[in-house]
DNA sequence: GCGGAAGAGGAACTACGGTTCCGTATAAGC
DNA sequence: GCTTATACGGAACCGTAGTTCCTCTTCCGC
């Protein structure tokens, strides 16, 4: 198969470097519109040195979303061994998601559309993100202090609605607004 | 100045009722990605034809969209004098709104961008509904039912993060769920 | 140092979709 | 019926942006 190829040689490493750079950087100023053209002039390349490591546009956003989306697990896990109490553990990890892409619209977009885009790939990581969210979901639930209803399909629902307050609306500072109030529509009924 | 000219000849009217109509359709069934050529030809017109009435495909949108918009102060109002009770009343107003967005993709697309994209002439449209959701709210305020801190410009934030679970994710009904749960955020901390 | 495989660059190619243009057709008034 | 302003159709045009391709360069093992 096409295996792992032997490293890339000197300037092509350096290279890639550089291209994964620039079009974090463009992808995230100027969302999924960023143009290949720019990335690799970012980067101090041509274009034909961009499409050589990344076939598509796609492959390129691809591999940066999942990059970005891993984070994701990361930041899950780490709440979910540090914060004690279960209800502030749920609540701070979306806070921290959305906080996560804040700063980048391409990856506002790709996260809007992550269930209805087939990004190559991407099912392995939701499915890790998933189990840890699980976990800090019923955590919760089982303590009382979310509702009993709350779905664990509905907390990529509840992302993709925060996230959009964000992409659409060009005031920073309404998705935490949002994000406010469904936290308070997620407590128990009872609490 | 381009007055009202006299009226569009028969045929002429005939085919703009039916570039309407096909318009209508196809913007709501593919979203703003749906073509001018599909467009007239659904209608059974030349692409000429299309663009003697409609300059551009953003004309052609936005009329669509500013129609549609309108439905959305019909509603309210129809609501605010119906509606007695005033929690009621605000959760069947973003019901009804959520409803009559549900089968239009561009018009989903149009909410959610309605404030960081120039819809030529949308502000008068925007500002009659704002006064009707405006008293809306506030009844419901004063009657203890809902957050006080809950301002106006956020009746936008929260139908724009609801549409957004439609036109994202395709799965009819989750919208329900996200509004259910906004609702239930909505309500007085001390209800 | 040399040979050649791997890499770089960027002009040119392509597909797509909005828009224009103009020769032809037709409604509507006399 | 005749005239003409209005309207129609759709091939052609054009800009955009992703992608290809081919020539020239550079790293790296012998």
């Amino acid at each position: 198969m096409n295996a792992e190829q032997r490293p890339l040689r000197a300037d092509a490493q350096r290279n890639l470097e550089r291209i994964t750079a620039s079009a974090q950087a463009l992808f995230a100023e100027r969302g999924t519109a960023a143009q290949m053209e720019d990335i690799a002039a970012h980067a101090g390349v041509g274009v034909g040195t961009l499409y050589r490591r990344f076939p598509t546009k796609e492959s390129l956003l691809t591999a940066l979303v999942r990059g970005r989306f891993q984070e994701f697990t990361v930041i899950a896990t780490e709440i979910e061994a540090t914060i004690e109490d279960p209800y502030d553990a749920l609540a701070t990890m979306m806070r921290r998601h959305a906080e996560t892409v804040e700063d980048d619209a391409a990856f506002q977009l790709a996260m809007m559309s992550i269930n209805s885009f087939q990004w190559e790939g991407i099912e392995e990581d939701k499915s890790a993100l998933n189990a840890v969210v699980l976990r800090i979901i019923e955590r919760a639930q089982r303590a009382g202090a979310v509702r009993a209803d709350l779905r664990i399909e509905e907390y990529g629902m509840l992302m993709c609605a925060t996230t959009a307050t964000m992409y659409f609306l060009h005031d920073r500072g309404v998705w935490r607004r949002h994000l406010e109030i469904v936290l308070d529509g997620l407590r128990s009924a009872t609490a």
